[in-house]
DNA sequence: CTAATATTCAATTTATCAATTGAATAATTT
DNA sequence: AAATTATTCAATTGATAAATTGAATATTAG
């Protein structure tokens, strides 16, 4: 008996589904969404061997999930488009809600949900336009400087004990970084508030932020 | 070396998006958006053996994407909540976007020809006003009972074909279900046209309808 | 052209998944 | 209680995926 179109279909999308059931791919695709990246880049910053990661990086370009161009001799890795952050975003968004080992880790390494209710990007836009908050990004320096929110501030979370004195305790910090479950963001809050700081995080991350159309301030040509 | 919370959470949603990676399991998850299923029932509609849905259903449940309930000796399955089809969706989007052999199969199989092109809900609307096509929901009966496109008739796609007869040969027929990726008005498009009737497809599906303000029929108090 | 660098490919081992079969469990009916 | 029905479990076989290693390609620089 022939495959039906509908098998067809349903043998892409689950396709594209394998492609993201990998945790190696999942974080690949969280380095992505700050941007377009090299394979070296991407493997430094997963701790891939180059080879593993290529291989990762081919599975999700076979998925439809990442593009690539070549330049000069480094191959640039993208997601394929805005879609595929709405994806991400839908899966976790699925996994808080049914998984229940999700929320016990999420409880369990990030405290009480009360006191880390995270702000909302357009609460965050209301409070930064009135020069309320601070908007702080701590992910790397190469990465800010690829993209970030407009005005923020950028302290990467291992240097953000030696530069203490960049903040105003008198004013409410709001940290962000990659994403939703970036860690990054939650050990710089937790940080900031052992040291008497009125800090909270935004709720997703920078992709979310310039997904959602909101001002963004980018390096000339991108 | 410990595992860090970050790779913890990775981990579980990884396993949500393998739970997706199956066609079959994609199969099932589209019957159980129907409604509430039992694993025979499952099978039967899938072609599966009744050991084999049990297993695929069971990793759809491992990854939190439905529930179980009991009710005599039968175990219904049904999706764990609204955001397993947003899930859905998403990935169908990506796949359309993204993966070229999706849009091939699409067009190969379903807009190959001239009079397969989908129809606008602008032309439906007009050529439904002048009598000229059979406006078929082929959504399970209670969703067409919370409302449906003024003047459709409702036969489910799974009593489509029993009910044949109900459908006037010599009368274009439009057929329309949840959205633009609902699987079901492809299906009915393909089985309505193997018996030789003209059928073509709404571009998307009644919440598009609605939300574009035309006319619906609807029950009391919604 | 040759050397150097970035990425991919090919081959391997180990681990996990898919489908089938027959038996086991759980609720219902007789 | 025994028989029936629905579902799950356990064990098997064949298939596919993951990570590692070393070699192969492609581009740039000298």
């Amino acid at each position: 008996m022939s495959i039906t179109p509908k098998q067809a279909l349903f043998a892409e999308f689950a396709s594209v589904a394998r492609a993201l059931g990998h945790p190696h791919r999942l974080e690949l695709l969280e380095h992505l969404a700050q941007g377009e990246r090299s394979v070296e880049t991407l493997a430094g910053g997963t701790d891939l061997s180059v080879a593993n990661a290529s291989q990762h990086l081919q599975q999700l370009k076979r998925g439809g999930l990442v593009t690539t161009r070549r330049d000069g001799k480094f191959v640039l890795y993208r997601l394929a488009d805005e879609s595929v952050l709405t994806l991400l975003a839908s899966l976790r968004r699925v996994a808080e809600h049914n998984l229940a080992e999700v929320d016990r880790i999420v409880r369990s390494y990030f405290n009480d949900r009360d006191d880390m209710e995270p702000v909302s990007r357009e609460e965050l836009l209301k409070r930064s336009r009135d020069g309320l908050v601070t908007v702080l990004d701590v992910r790397p320096a190469d990465e800010f400087a690829l993209g970030h929110v407009l005005g923020a501030v950028n302290i990467p979370l291992q240097e953000l004990e030696a530069r203490l004195t960049e903040l105003d305790p008198a004013q409410e910090v709001v940290a962000y970084c990659r994403g939703a479950y970036c860690m990054l963001s939650f050990e710089a809050v937790a940080a900031l508030r052992a040291r008497g700081f009125n800090v909270r995080r935004l709720e997703d991350g920078f992709p979310e932020w310039k997904a959602a159309g909101l001002s963004v301030e980018s390096p000339l040509g991108s």
